[in-house]
Parts: structure tokens; sequence; C-alpha cells
RNA sequence: GCCCUUGUAGCUCAGUGGAUAGAGCGUCGGUUUCCUAAACCGUGCGUCGCAAGUUCGAUUCUUGCCAAGGGCGCCA
């Protein structure tokens, strides 16, 4: 990699100018200006200070001392601003990236290991069995299944699980529900109150047990609507089968054994707020039933015979639930480390200007499928990927159509396309591609061109960063990136043209086959399909 | 009152301890004898919520304040 040495060339050099140690702070990165250079360095701003000597000044120095290193590919070394030191290299340092692209191809190009195999359990979704998965869920289905490519992308072993709360005050609701509107009575108070109700009473067979079946019927329609836009599990855990497998009391025992439970006012507490948490948490009511809580403890720590560490993601509605979660854990003997939860903020829909609730008991809700019909589940992915999970999202669906002959997801899937385009034309002309180790790449010198290689270069950083902050519309954003690149490139620089120089056309159909490489993993990793033609 | 997230262009959102802060949409204008015009090019558009602090340098980090959304059950 060029980056390593330079970085190795202004160590020595820094060294050479009397600087024993080299401050942390000193970086090589890519100036976001391109007047700046390819590579940039703010090791004279840094080690100014420790020399003594002004920032400009010391930059000449060191510039001085970088010219004697022989650092491949480097043209030329520019002083800038305050004292950045910038390296102008020459366009072969972004042949090599091609070739490197070309080389590793789909399956390994782009693909660093920084997880090391690590485990990772993701749950997501677990939304409630009691009705179909409304609009606002699908946005953890996305997240989740998306950062689970981008981990295993990355190296580590990541396990998709959905939680299901299969027993308990709700599903009993739920099953009264389904047998009221059977029998063609009003649903019991505080039941479900949605239009899917009555029909599935339809379809509830007479002999059936309403809150067997009915879990049954919520879970093969969530099933079947996240893997309509390509969302999957590993595992679909039953809290019901963990409770009658005795877990729940063995979990209690091993909080007991902790020392942090105890009796109160006829109920059993947990000490959560030794650990941080607003206060004490009941595990066992008056009553004698168990909280919510405490099976999902013992969820909680089952998790970890299918993963290192594990992450919940949650709505934002959930996020007190986190610091009773995480001292109940640590109490259970798992470092504080092993346990993440990943806040996700709301999902707002607007249809027709104004917003829609989404409440599943009040029927009030769109469901995921309903959204999938009316955008598609490509879009409907992206749309779920294309901002931070930490903010809000507001999709106007009435927007989201009106622009889907023209929105980001098909601008993508449009450059994907236009490759396999590319590809038939050729054909067509009997235009072929020779081997890359006989084609001359010094012909790709347009600045259009090497921004597309420099696109391809990044990938692999911000495959790091989206696996590290669990971010992955890093990855929409990325791909936008190149998929805008790879147009401009297109427009200005022809390819089939009969007046094309024969070794540049070669040159830029392996330009075109390395930007596929780029759309094509970026796109899987999004979950969202590579069209060959639209 | 306490906790979490957010505040960047008219709108929806990216982005960054650094050198002139970006994209899409929307506005206006332009590009097709030749590889898909679902594209491209140009044009406008900003006190990066406010105020202090840390730093050679802050929109980015810290603190306070203001505003928006969410949460503070022996519900799940």
């Amino acid at each position: 990699m060029v980056r390593l040495k330079i970085v190795e060339a202004v160590h020595t050099a820094l060294r050479a100018l009397g600087v024993e140690e080299v401050p942390s702070g000193v970086t090589v990165e890519r100036p976001a200006n391109p007047d700046h250079g390819d590579w940039s360095t703010n090791a004279s701003l840094v080690c100014a200070k420790l020399l003594k000597k002004n920032p400009r000044e010391l930059g000449v120095e060191l510039q001085a001392e970088l010219e004697k290193a022989d650092i491949p590919h480097v043209e030329r070394l520019d002083i800038a601003g305050p004292g950045f030191i910038n390296f102008v290299l020459s366009p072969s340092w972004l042949h090599d990236v091609l070739l490197t692209v070309v080389d590793q191809g789909t399956d390994n190009f782009a693909r660093p290991n920084v997880g090391n195999g690590l485990e990772i359990n993701l749950e997501f979704v677990s939304s409630n069995p009691t009705g179909p998965l409304h609009a606002g869920g699908g946005r953890w289905g996305a997240f989740g299944d998306s950062l689970a490519r981008i981990l295993a992308r990355c190296g580590y072993a990541p396990h998709k699980e959905f939680y299901i709360n299969d027993r308990g005050n709700q599903t009993v609701l739920f099953g009264q529900s389904l047998s009221a509107r059977k029998g063609g009575h009003d649903v019991p108070p505080n039941g479900y109150e949605g239009q899917y109700i009555s029909e599935w009473a339809r379809e509830m067979p007479d002999t059936a047990d309403p809150v067997v079946w009915g879990i049954e019927r919520s879970l093969h329609e969530v099933e079947q609507s996240l893997s309509s836009m390509h969302v999957s599990f590993d595992t679909w855990s039953s809290e019901k089968a963990l409770v009658d497998s005795g877990a729940m009391e063995s979990a209690l025992e091993r909080l007991r054994a902790s020392g942090h439970v105890y009796e109160k006012d006829d109920a059993t507490w947990l000490a959560t707020s030794e650990l941080g948490d607003d206060k004490d948490r009941v595990l066992i009511k008056a009553d004698g039933e168990p909280t919510y809580m405490l099976p999902d403890i013992a969820y909680h720590h089952d998790k970890y015979n299918r993963g290192d560490i594990i992450i919940d993601i949650l709505g934002a509605d959930h996020h007190g639930y986190v610091p009773r979660m995480r001292a109940a854990l640590i109490f259970m003997g798992h470092e504080p480390k092993e346990y993440e939860a990943i806040i996700g903020q709301n999902v707002k829909l607007i249809r027709d200007g104004e917003e829609v609730k989404l409440s599943k008991r009040a029927g009030t809700m769109i469901t995921i499928d309903e959204l999938i019909e009316e955008l598609g589940p490509d879009v409907t992915r992206f749309a779920y990927l294309i901002q931070s999970i930490d903010t809000t999202q507001t999709i106007d669906i009435d927007v989201w159509k009106a622009q889907a002959s023209e929105n980001p997801v098909f601008y993508v899937q449009y450059a994907h396309a236009r490759i396999h385009a590319i590809g038939r034309e050729a054909s067509k002309r009997s235009i072929e591609r020779k081997p890359l180790d006989q084609v001359e790449l010094a012909g790709l010198v347009d600045p259009h061109e090497l921004d597309v290689l420099r696109h391809l270069l990044e990938l692999e950083e911000v495959l790091v960063a989206a696996a590290r902050d669990r971010a992955p519309h890093r990855v929409t954003t990325w791909v936008r990136e190149l998929a805008s690149a790879f147009h401009t490139f297109y427009n200005s620089c022809p390819i089939l043209r009969s007046d094309v120089d024969p070794e540049l056309q070669q040159a830029r159909l392996w330009l075109v086959e390395a930007s596929r490489i780029g759309l094509s993993i970026g796109l899987d990793l999004l979950g969202v399909e590579a069209p060959e033609e639209m």
C-alpha cells in the first residue's frame, strides 16, 4: 500500500529532524480537496511545538528530508496552508488499485479481516407476535440484516436472532381478540382492534387454539414480509420454550448467588441501581408471576451460547431498558464489553401530508407489506438504510412514490445495469476484453477515470468504519458516490466508440469491470438487487 | 426533574480535529448523427441551534443553555 510507504517515509524524516518519538496525532490522509494532492500529512503542524519551530518552517525542512526518500508513485511534494505537506502521485498508483480490485474480485476485494472470527449475536425486530409488522419495524430489519452482512465481510461471525414473546398478557389478549371476532363479538377492553384480526379470525380453524394459532400466523406473516426485502434470521427464539426449559429458574438462581437479589413488599428485586440504573427492578411480582424482565435476562444469558458479544438493536422507546439489562448481565458474570445496545430512532410515516400513527392495537398502522407493495422491496430497503439510525426518519410515502423513477436506488442500480449494457454492446460489436496483464493501463489519466478508482480504494476503510460504528448507512453513502463517479466517467469517456484508441478502450473496459465489482459488493451489503438491465 | 437521540442549504439528509463544509430534491438554463437521457453539465443556496472551554487549529471534542422527538410501571 502506498499509504504505508508514505507513513514510513514521514516517520524516518521526522526522526532525522530530531523527533525521537512520533506523536500519535501525526496522520497521513487523503485530503478532501484534490488540489491538495493525493495524500497529505500534518506532521509539521503536530511536531512544531516539540521542536520549538514554527510549523511552516519545519514543513520546509521536512519537505527537504522527504525529497530524499524514494517513495513509489510520488511525483512531487508541496507545502501548503499552515504547513501541510501534500504528496502528488502519478496516476500509476491508482492503476494498482484497479489491478487489485479485478484480481480479488467480488468475493475477495474489500474484505478486511478486522473481526478475526469474533462471534457477534445480533437481535433485532423481535416484534410482538400479535399481528403483521408495521412499517416502522422494517427499519430494524434492514439495519440488522445489513449490519450482519457488513460484519461478516469484515471477518466477524454474526448470528441474527429474533426473540418471540410468545407468552404473557399480550398474547392472551391477542388470542381473546381473535376468538371474539370469530364469534362476531367486540374485542375485549385493551384488545386488538385492527382489521387484520377479523380477517385472521375467519382463516382460523374452529379447532385451533387461538393463541397458538395466532402466534404462528403472525410469525409466518413477519417472516414473509422481511424475506421479501431479503432480511433473514439464523435463530427464532421462543420465550415460552426457554421458560419451559427451566432457564428462567436457573437465571434467577445465578442472580441470587451473585448476592444482588432481595425481597421487599412480597416481591423479588434485583439491585440494578448498584450499576447505574435509576432504581432497582422487580423480577417476581407480589402475585408470584415473573415480570417481562426475568425471562428476558435468561434469554440474554442464553444468547452467549451463540455469540462472544451480544447486541440488541432496539427502538428509542426501549432505551431505558438498557441499563437494567446491562446490570443484570454483569451480575450474571458477563463483561460490560460483551453487551451492547444500539438504540434506533423511530420512523415517522407521512401519507397525504399527514402523519400516520403506528399502533398495532388501535389498528391505525401501515404494514411493512403495504409499504413494500407501494415502493417495491429495493426502494423500501434502501430508504431504511439511507440515513443514520441515530436520526428520526420521516418517510413521506407520496414523495417516495412520486420520485420512483428518479430516486437514489435507481440511480445506483442504473449504474450497474449500464455496465452490463456496455458488456452486451461490446459483444455485439465483437469487442473482446484481453487479459488484464496484457493491457496497458497508463492511458487512464482522465480525472473522471481516476475518480472512480479513488472511490474503489475507499471501500475497505468505509467497511471498517461501518462495522466499527455499526453504521450501514455509510455503505449507502459510498455506493451512491461510486455510482455518481461512474455515471460521470461514462458520460465523459467514450468506451466502445470506434474512434477510441484500442489500448485505451481495453483499459476502460477493465475500469468498467472494476466499477461493477464495487457496485455489486455495495448493493449486496445493502440487500438490494443489482439488476443487469432496467 | 432525570435519562437517550437529534439540531448542517428552501426541503430530506451526508460529512469532518485542519487548508474553499457536501449530495439528492426543488429553481433556472443547457447536453443525444456514437456505449441506456432512470444519465450528464452549469446555476443559485449556509451565522454547521446559541455561548463558553480544550487545541497551533473546533462545524467536529467537553460543559452549559435553547429547541424537537423518545423514555422514566410489581406493562411488555
